[in-house]
DNA sequence: CTTTAGCACTCCTTATCCTCGAGTGCTAAA
DNA sequence: TTTAGCACTCGAGGATAAGGAGTGCTAAAG
């Protein structure tokens, strides 16, 4: 009694259904399907097909007498074998292209502007983060005088960052002391973890008049905070507003608590698995509480040999699945090409957002 | 007819209604204030004093039959008179003190945190920025080596801020022409505008080597940059959702005018009189369109000697101007303690978000 | 066995009407 | 000037009805 077997007309229905629906947000009727579908059946067929599907849990309906929409697993059907996979137009490509020619600098600021333009391209709200290899350290110190009571210390990191920060002083430095403060953190202080540079700051506080601890100290207090900031994976959210123009969450209590998810608790948004460069997750597929009714786009990008980009997409199951994965495949594609491109390592520098 | 004088006792009903409909969002009936006023009056004489308000233009009935809403005007009045300015308690200042004690690193870092809590404390969106004098010039270069193709790039502005970046060169550099390079740009391209470092850049691409010109550009380039953004005075914005909680914008038009100006042209927001250090406006009292209907609370603070920090409140009309009023200017008084009491310079850093 | 026309039925949407009650404005008396 | 009394207004909320899109089922046709 029950059909198994998917015809390939129920998969053109679902097709058809699914696009209507992501398209108008209205459930779509079999006679809307019949004439899409060619006129050539009637929609008393489409019905006892739509009757199929529904039973075997590709469609549902909002109640008895309304069209069909597509369940969560028809979207994955939808999305795995029907969606036609598209290409950006050359329009949006240029845009993409156009948006990324600027100059960005600095790579925490990329990846923050990156959410932008994704979020500005797709029309949903996005979210980026860069996810290193975690335990950054400290490659090197540099020290540069300022005046009797303050230096800069320049960090670079074992990932190529560079940061700077102006320090000040409580006792006056000896100018001709910094030399030996750099000597000090060179040897002492480079590629090891938070901790031990505690440990070690600890040890060596016998060892050295105040007027070269104190600033030994605020600056490994420096250091390590650049660490545990990149530690963090610091995820950027932007275009949540664009929540707003869905009609799904015109009722407001869903989407406060998306909006919640996006501002407040970001750091438990969907990661892709480890080899797939893109991942699509529909609904309950998502193992956020907050997220079973809305889907995820989310990519993955190089950032030179050792890092890895993330940016993903959040928008209503009915978001626009194919217009929004191309977008963003191309764009994750570009940001690989172009931290590639120079010299194959990514252009980082100083910026804590 | 008409009467001009506002008697003691209507202001007192003034505030009473104002009060009330801060707290509950619904019109204030006679019966209510006439009680809320010690029950000595009877309603009737109140609704005598309530036309009399709104004949003055202090009130306003959203229909003939409902209670009274304060007007634009109301609130003003209630705002400069009849507010009790509040202090914050002990906890609220604890709180505020406890959130500003962390480890803040980098002033742009900073202000766009000190946004976030703001928003956090008064519960509506907020923004930040700090209004530089304008026309950042670079103070200093310190150039660094890394290897025969790349060094780090040391900027320090006029206003002490220190920026650095990684620079790669197209052909390699030996090392020992990095103090050339330095000494270049130290006596050239030092206390100039971005406009004049570009006909500088010009006058010395005949005299200089292709592997000197090259990382010289590139250095400007990175240094134009820096000074670009600081003069754009980058505006800080958070907490938009927190609009959605207010009854007011439950209609999704009003509040997505106002998500648009928070988002996207979020540098059309007010800016205080130069010697005031806060200011409320009220409705219509906005310049801008789409916050004719909303108020605005700004405060400003002190960044060291020269510098002025900006940090606003965006909420209904029906704003709680007393609660954020004292939390927001007590929090601006503490970030002004807070820049002081560092030898009264701020700790400058480097940072672009 | 599949397709299709026909038709009763379901149930949402929208409009209309009605009632209820909070609150007003006015009058006339204290 | 204050207050009690009272008719009146107007929105909120609930019930009812009409309209319509869409379904499911039946029975006939291919």
């Amino acid at each position: 009694m029950t059909p198994v077997e998917l015809t390939a007309r129920k998969k053109q229905i679902l097709k058809v259904v699914t696009e209507r629906y992501i398209d108008t947000a209205d459930p779509v009727g079999s006679k809307y399907i019949a004439q899409a579908m060619g006129g050539n059946i009637s929609s008393a067929t489409i019905r006892n097909e739509l009757a199929d599907l529904t039973e075997m849990g590709y469609l549902e309906q909002p109640h008895t007498s309304a069209g069909r929409i597509p369940s969560p697993k028809g979207y994955r059907l939808y999305v795995n074998e029907l969606m036609e996979r598209r290409q950006v137009s050359d329009q949006e490509a240029a845009e993409i292209n156009a948006a990324l020619d600027g100059k960005m600098k600095g790579l925490d600021s990329i990846i923050a502007q990156a959410g932008q333009m994704v979020s500005s391209i797709v029309s949903y709200p996005a979210y980026a983060v860069a996810a290193g290899k975690g335990g950054v350290t400290v490659r090197r110190y540099d020290l540069l005088p300022v005046d009797e009571t303050s230096f800069i210390a320049v960090v670079m990191t074992d990932d190529s960052r560079v940061k700077s920060q102006l320090i000040r002083t409580d006792l006056p430095l000896p100018p001709d002391q910094l030399p030996n403060l750099a000597n000090l953190l060179n040897t002492h202080f480079t590629g090891i973890a938070v901790p031990e540079m505690g440990a070690k700051l600890m040890s060596l506080a016998g060892q050295l008049g105040a007027e070269l601890f104190m600033p030994l100290s605020q600056t490994i207090e420096y250091a390590a905070d650049i660490m545990d900031r990149s530690a963090k994976n610091q995820v950027y959210t932007t275009g949540q507003t664009q929540l707003l123009r869905q009609p799904e969450f015109q009722d407001l209590s869903k989407a406060n608590e998306l909006m919640d998810l996006l501002t407040d608790r970001k750091d438990s948004l969907p990661v892709p698995d480890e080899n797939t460069s893109m991942q699509i997750l529909i609904g309950p597929e998502n193992v956020h509480e907050a997220l079973k009714d809305a889907s995820v786009v989310v990519a993955s990008y190089d950032i030179g040999d050792d890092m890895r980009g993330l940016i993903g997409v959040v928008g209503p199951t009915r978001m626009d699945y194919a217009a929004v994965a191309a977008r963003l495949s191309y764009f994750a594609e570009s940001l690989t090409k172009m931290f590639g491109k120079n010299n194959q390592l990514p252009p980082k520098e100083d910026d804590i957002p």
